[in-house]
RNA sequence: GCCGGAGUAGCUCAGUCGGUUAGAGCAGCGGAAUCAUAAUCCGCGUGUCGGGGGUUCGAGUCCCUCCUCCGGCACCA
């Protein structure tokens, strides 16, 4: 079964901050569940670098685009190590494969008679060479970014997306899949959008150059949202050399991306597709903002336009990178916004992170070191845990599904925090004091070793780093969700040593 | 203005098809234990479930209305 999840492409205009991290880390997320289910996975990210914005940039630092591209995307390439993603390639909308392909699916849309030449009107701004829309226009007709300088009202020549025409496929499409854009009130924003009538959109701009050329007419451009969009679609054919990779994984499984960018996904996405001939993903997964809360205790926006970005970089270095992952699906149920602090990361690093999990980890596998000579007993599992176990890998699976990673993510915490009560029931270190008791810390002592066994391989997608520590130390290397179910696997391994996991910053 | 969400314990939130004394985590107070990263576990909540009205044997859960907050209402990417 093949598993295609992409994250939105990556604007080149700024730096990377935790927003990209937070995408990028929750497709990574679900791409690590998918391979661990032994599906075929691909897991896309990238950066979409053409349009009007990146070409004035470069034009005021005195660069080409093109370099500015490749100096912006870098940075976006060098995070993704740094958060520990999963992904099976990074797409640059100026590489010229994408380009061709981006043509070769436009012209079909073209052939089909979707498009066509009309003249576009509006407010121009010469310095930044592109019509501007009513919310870029300042007092008195003029320029939101170059200040003061006065808009002319003209026109060009543009070619057109009949979206029009898509109006009533799209709300079949709203009916017969009711799953198809997440979560429901992003379902409703876009269903009533479409509702309220579609008109036609301009799909060329003729004064720009950094772009696309139209195949059909070489003086346009295309529009970049439409060049941007096409990047989940054109990254199969060329992503492995030698390979089209397009049969195996398109249409895409998921895509996962962030409530301004919905309309292009949940509207003209589709459509575009329609016009093309060309299979829908599947579904389609919208995630809130993590804001940022200040000393007043207020929420603001995190973007790049605010300037109060929390760097990632500075985070991980801080609490590590599966502190990161977690602390950002923990503390914000992903799909809705939520704040985030250093405050309460901290409050979650420390009391969940070190003191529910590092140190249940710690203390078992001391127990197991002290008592059993480093030995899990190989007896059976306690049938007492068993229970408190039972279908914990299907109700994950079942959230994941449903791209509810933070509900999941309580889930197996409801089994950490289980397990930290199960050793104060059976009291190893009294069962240790009396002889007659051994058969009773055989059990204790293996079934704690396979409950964190357990909970660990399904941490996985959430923490790589630290699920492979302490699965190596407990003598485990299995990821396969298949052996997460409890009593799975047999006891009698030795058990290593094991570097604290999460530990206390003074 | 129109459309759509949301308003539940000090804080963050869960509450499936309406049904028994409305739950969890955190914070706070008290206690137990000592294997462990002084980490854990147990006990402790008189909450007008935003206000008001209605339907029902019974409503946080359905209907109406009002208040507050957030989002969307098209070509910024």
């Amino acid at each position: 079964m093949a598993f295609y999840v992409t994250t939105p492409i990556y604007y080149v205009n700024a730096a990377p901050h935790l927003g990209h991290a937070y995408t990028t880390i929750g497709a990574d997320i679900l791409a690590r569940h998918h391979r661990q289910r032994g599906e075929d996975v691909f897991f896309l990210t990238g950066t979409d670098e053409h349009g009007e914005p990146v070409a004035r940039v470069a034009e005021s630092q005195g660069i080409t685009p093109k370099e500015l591209a490749d100096r912006n995307a870098q940075r976006f390439l060098d995070l993704l190590p740094r958060i520990n993603v999963s992904n099976d390639f990074f797409i640059r909308t100026s590489d010229p494969r994408h380009k061709r392909r981006v043509q070769e699916v436009m012209q079909r849309v073209h052939d089909n008679g979707h498009v066509y030449k009309d003249l576009y009107e509006g407010l121009y701004c010469p310095k930044c060479a592109d019509f501007k829309s009513e919310g870029e226009i300042g007092e008195g007709n003029t320029c939101l970014i170059h200040v003061g300088t006065p808009l002319d009202r003209e026109h060009e020549e543009n070619w057109f997306f009949r979206l029009s025409s898509f109006e009533q496929p799209l709300k079949e499409l709203y009916a017969q899949q009711p799953d198809f854009v997440a979560p429901r009130s992003r379902y409703n924003e876009a269903l009533a959008f479409i509702n309220g009538g579609l008109q036609d959109v301009s799909l060329s701009r003729a004064k720009l150059t950094w772009g696309v050329e139209v195949p059909w007419d070489p003086a346009h451009v295309f529009y970049v949202w439409f060049d941007a969009l096409l990047n989940y679609y054109t990254a199969l054919s060329f992503a492995r050399d030698g390979e089209d990779l397009t049969d195996r994984f398109w249409p895409a499984s998921l895509h996962i991306l962030g409530k301004d960018i919905l309309k292009f996904h949940a509207v003209f996405w589709p459509a575009l597709l329609m016009a093309a001939g060309l299979p829908l993903p599947r579904r389609e997964l919208i995630h809130g903002y993590l804001l940022m809360r200040d000393a007043a205790g207020g929420e603001s926006k995190m973007s790049k336009s605010l300037g109060n970005v929390l760097d990632p970089f500075e985070v991980m270095d801080a609490f590590g990178t599966d502190a990161l992952r977690y602390y950002c699906f923990r503390e914000v149920s992903f799909g809705q916004d939520g704040g985030v602090s250093t405050t309460t990361f901290g409050e979650r690093y420390e009391s969940e992170l070190a003191n529910d999990y590092g140190n249940l980890a710690s203390r078992t596998l001391a127990m197991i070191g002290r008592y059993r000579a480093g030995r899990v007993p190989d007896v059976d599992v306690d049938a007492a845990l068993s229970g408190d176990f039972e279908g914990l890998v299907d109700e994950v699976s079942a959230l994941l599904d449903r791209a509810e990673i933070t509900q999941a993510l309580e889930r197996i915490w409801q089994r950490v925090r289980r397990l930290n009560r199960y050793v104060e029931e059976r009291a190893p270190w009294r069962l240790a004091k009396d002889d007659s008791q051994a058969a009773a810390l055989d059990t204790t002592l293996r079934s704690l070793a396979e409950g964190i066994r357990v909970v660990t391989v399904l941490l996985h997608p959430y923490m790589p780093e630290t699920a492979a520590k302490l699965l190596s130390a407990l003598g485990e290397d299995g990821l396969a969700l298949e052996s997460a179910s409890f009593g799975a696997r047999a006891g009698g391994r030795t058990v290593g040593e094991l570097p604290q996991l999460f530990p206390k910053l003074q």
